[in-house]
DNA sequence: TGTTGGTTGACTGGATTGGTCAGTGGTATG
DNA sequence: CATACCACTGACCAATCCAGTCAACCAACA
């Protein structure tokens, strides 16, 4: 029988983001490793329904691949809007943005960057290798979009740039993998910490 | 019968090396998950012949949890040995050993990450924990060690140790997945950009 | 030539795989 | 109440894959 996607979209938001997301978490070790019996179990559904939704594996995954694709790119597209004449300030507002899209789709970078490493075994990878070459543009761009006049003008504003989107991300994932729940308290030590971090690279990156 | 490991120890490090690299990555998304199939696959040898030194899955999986965890412990031994008053030297020396290391085995930080990660799934998991525990140690010692005044006084010290330490990490990761062979002119590369790098968290981060 | 010892890969029984489909329970219509 | 439709279930299937075995192979050396 034809796989019915349209149902799928009618589902409750609940319902079908445990659905996503039980399938995120497995396939994030590529397609292949990838098991439909470990998905329905993690989303509480049974196999059948999976199937009746997406009709294969490779569906489920395909359809999974433009979803995440789609939410990322209309993500940095906002980005863009957001970007800031100070690149602080647009990292921030990255931050808040990732922060969100992590808190819904807890798997989903681990995903995107897994559909890269394994395009080998995925039969439709090329949607991957897109969203992944438009990650990197949007960074360009981020960067075009600064006024790296505002950098110290003793550094090279390439690789300051680079350092603290490198130290942003890091501070992310490791304040992450410290918070077990994601509560309002968590949060808001989050936001301040991240401001903390923001405000050392301001006073050390930027003109005095 | 009996398990040979210590036929395994006889073996050319090269052969040794590639039985180790097969089973490391392999092993990098959690023990259910890999096959032995595909190690001797990786590894180039019979199927018999792994079973032979190892016995069993999980006697090869425990044996590579403690090659690993040694070789990582007296890298940290020897780094805190390395340890400079100036963290950046620190660093810059941490993160030579560090190249070695993922040289010659590329998989092993993905390895014991994942050993953490999945230890639900895993007989004898402390190991890896004790061993993410020294981690954590090792760093905090670093911190410990180094000469924090001559960070600059108005910003808070813990914060710049964790700036640089992520930037530098993060620039690794960076280059690494840049790198399809890790060539003498590459390698010299990376040793110009990282010292530009750093130089550029001395200006930053330290006094005048 | 015989013995030893590292190495092989076809083989096995059992588990897991992607995928199916007869059936269930709930609700709306006649 | 009966009928029809519905999203949904999970036992089931053939095919594949799994960890682990073992009789045979081969090079080295006596």
């Amino acid at each position: 029988m034809t796989p019915k996607t349209a149902k799928f979209h009618d589902l409750p938001t609940l319902k079908r983001d445990k659905i996503l997301n039980a399938a995120m978490k497995e396939f994030r070790y590529g397609y292949k490793k990838a098991s439909t019996d470990a998905i329905v179990r993690n989303a509480a559904i049974s196999k059948g329904l999976l199937f009746f939704y997406f009709g294969t594996k490779q569906g489920l995954y395909e359809f999974l691949l433009n979803y995440t694709t789609n939410l990322l790119r209309s993500d940095y597209f906002e980005m863009l809007n957001l970007a800031h004449r100070d690149i602080l300030e647009g990292f921030w507002q990255m931050s808040l943005l990732k922060r969100d899209i992590s808190y819904r789709y807890p798997y989903i970078y681990d995903f995107i960057k897994s559909a890269d490493i394994h395009r080998a075994d995925i039969p439709t990878a090329e949607i991957a290798q897109n969203l992944l070459q438009r990650q990197t543009t949007v960074l360009t761009e981020l960067y075009n979009a600064c006024d790296i006049s505002l950098f110290r003008p003793d550094i090279d504003p390439q690789k300051t740039f680079n350092l603290i989107y490198w130290s942003i991300d890091a501070f992310m994932d490791d304040f992450d993998s410290k918070t077990p729940n994601w509560d309002n308290e968590n949060y808001d030590r989050f936001l301040q910490e991240l401001r903390e971090y923001l405000d050392i690279c301001k006073k050390c990156f930027y003109k005095n």
